[in-house]
DNA sequence: ACCAATCGTTGTTGACGTCAATGGTTGTCT
DNA sequence: AGACAACCATTGACGTCAACAACGATTGGT
């Protein structure tokens, strides 16, 4: 196949090679890729957290969602969390089957159906709340307070700005 | 829509409820939560800039971190990307059919398939360099140049320690 | 010469996003 | 009133993706 008349080292060369060119760089030099890598992290963390409970980190953001707003039909949770129509449809069927939600028509429209949080979400909103603040601790762990407090602003400015 | 005042409202209570309880808290509260979410556009933003040549932003990671490394066997892609092995038989496949990298063997280890970035590999990075920019632009928008450079850095700090 | 470990590869499973299409319902226009 | 477009929740299909088990080939240790 290949001809290796080179003295060609087994390992390849750890040094840098053309590291003088601009783009020739590390991968962690790119804020846009470090989100990325550390998204899938942070996804990875809560829903190992989440996972004793049955739920995904998906039912999580729906249940804390309806917690702020008392009630709202399933295209409102499509908007609001980003997600397909169709993909709110399964997750309020998980909740509904735990009971952590209901699903109610709404007296004006019989189309819609309004999800509202359920007692029993209360509780559960309330018993996973400090798992959430372990998950954020071991993400932000080497960071002190004050820097925390600096990327959960930085963060937030770049996500509100994200939809208008 | 039909807001009157009556004690059974269709549309849910626009106001806070028991704000006043701290499990009782907006989805953006959380900054895991929030590099969960910012991780998915930015994952979304990178595979449709890459769109146009065909690649994903899988590949053009691996690509990125062989341009510092000139060669590495799978299995060290494997760690250091942080990807299935099994994923990164696929990733080189693709590449390798785009002659932008090359699978060599290894002189003392037949085992292992040593993946070097071939000239069109270079040429591509080179390309797609101003693509890159521009996405992390997009996404870091709202924020001043300093404050991008905090945001980098805080980042950086969470993702290398991660791997400590 | 055995045996455990390693490397690349294949296959499978489940979660996930996206889009098209449907049944039921509403509002509008004439 | 009736016709018609728009809306809502739902279902289904397709492709992407990560995670895991299992395999053949190869290596190193004893």
């Amino acid at each position: 196949m290949t001809a290796h008349g080179t003295p060609t080292t087994d390992a390849p060369h750890p040094g840098p090679v053309d590291a003088d060119e601009p783009w020739m760089r590390g991968l962690h030099a790119d804020t846009g890729y470090l989100l990325y890598r550390l998204g899938l992290r942070s996804g990875q963390l809560f829903n190992a957290a989440l996972q004793e409970s049955g739920l995904r980190l998906r039912h999580y953001a729906l249940l804390r969602y309806l917690a702020t707003v008392e009630g709202a039909p399933q295209r409102d949770l499509s908007e609001r969390l980003g997600y397909d129509p169709s993909a709110i449809v399964g997750l309020v069927d998980d909740l509904e089957r735990l009971h952590l939600v209901e699903r109610r028509p709404a007296p004006t429209d019989r189309r819609r159906r309004i999800v509202v949080l359920a007692e029993a979400g209360r509780t559960y909103l309330r018993d996973t709340d400090e798992a959430s603040h372990r998950v954020t601790d071991e993400l932000t762990g080497p960071l002190s307070e004050e820097e925390r407090d600096t990327l959960h602003a930085l963060l937030l400015r770049v996500a509100q700005t994200d939809r208008g």
